[in-house]
DNA sequence: TCCAATCTATACCAATATAGTAGGAAATGT
DNA sequence: ACATTTCCTACTATATTGGTATAGATTGGA
């Protein structure tokens, strides 16, 4: 039941592109370096971000990448999905058992998947955000 | 955000418990072949069941296993913490991220944690086995 | 025009976690 | 005593995750 470092340091990303001010977009260098992740890696992770229209990207000298979306139109699930592809929590969840006969609780899984997709698909960037904002008030 | 075989095995196994008519214990034995699992595997299972208090034991000859509580009142929670330890979304989830200084979404995890959590205490063991009915009524 | 900067694509490797196996010790009814 | 069954612990194989490396494509600017 973890989410992946995919999903954690692009919702980082996220949340340092949305942040960002001022019209030019910001390179992946900089934004690996504000969490001390691999600039590599953290391409991937945006590349896929791009992928599914969550962020834009400008290639090229002064290129990076900015926000396609108001952080309210970006839900956590939308991101998870980007980076990791659908939620399943079980194989039986999706509708695809292995265990034909064994398997009998596709119901249970499938009725819990959705109630974990529902809150992901409730928590938007801009909620994420105001979490950030009340840390770093103290 | 895979529940583990330990997880769906366990479940699986404590309403084959649950289904039990007799007053005699179910054999792991006889518990794993009705999934198709290894006896070895589904032991291990059951005894962190049995130290969470949720079955009981009865060792030696004619020994097996009883459920030690009503299906209502086990949820799944109780059985993912039984056989998995705590749940947690992420290192921050549970307050202590490795990060320090870069992790700023502890309560971001934190809350969606207790989110899952709720529904998994929610979902008792009753209420999976009126879903496997279901399942077998057609 | 050419170079440096930056994103893109893909293949590869290492570390970790999950899933499963094996062997035997301890308990218990007959 | 013995067959049966749970309990304990160490080991191994497999899959997933996390991360690296290399080369290519695109763009702005000297």
């Amino acid at each position: 039941m973890k989410f992946s470092t995919k999903v954690r340091y692009g919702l980082k990303a996220l949340v340092d592109l949305s942040m960002n001010e001022s019209e030019t977009p910001v390179m992946a260098s900089h934004l690996a370096e504000k969490q001390a992740v691999s600039v590599k890696y953290l391409e991937r992770i945006l590349n896929s971000l791009k992928k599914a229209e969550i962020i834009k990207s400008v290639r090229g000298c002064h290129g990076g990448y900015v926000l396609n979306k108001k952080p309210e139109d970006i839900s956590i699930y939308e991101i998870y999905v980007a980076v990791e592809g659908d939620i399943s929590v079980s194989p039986c969840s999706m509708g695809d058992c292995p265990r034909h006969i064994a398997c009998y609780a596709s119901n249970v899984w499938g009725e819990i998947n959705s109630k974990i997709v529902d809150i992901l698909k409730d928590y938007d960037l801009a909620t994420v955000i105001e979490r950030v904002d009340d840390e770093l008030s103290f």
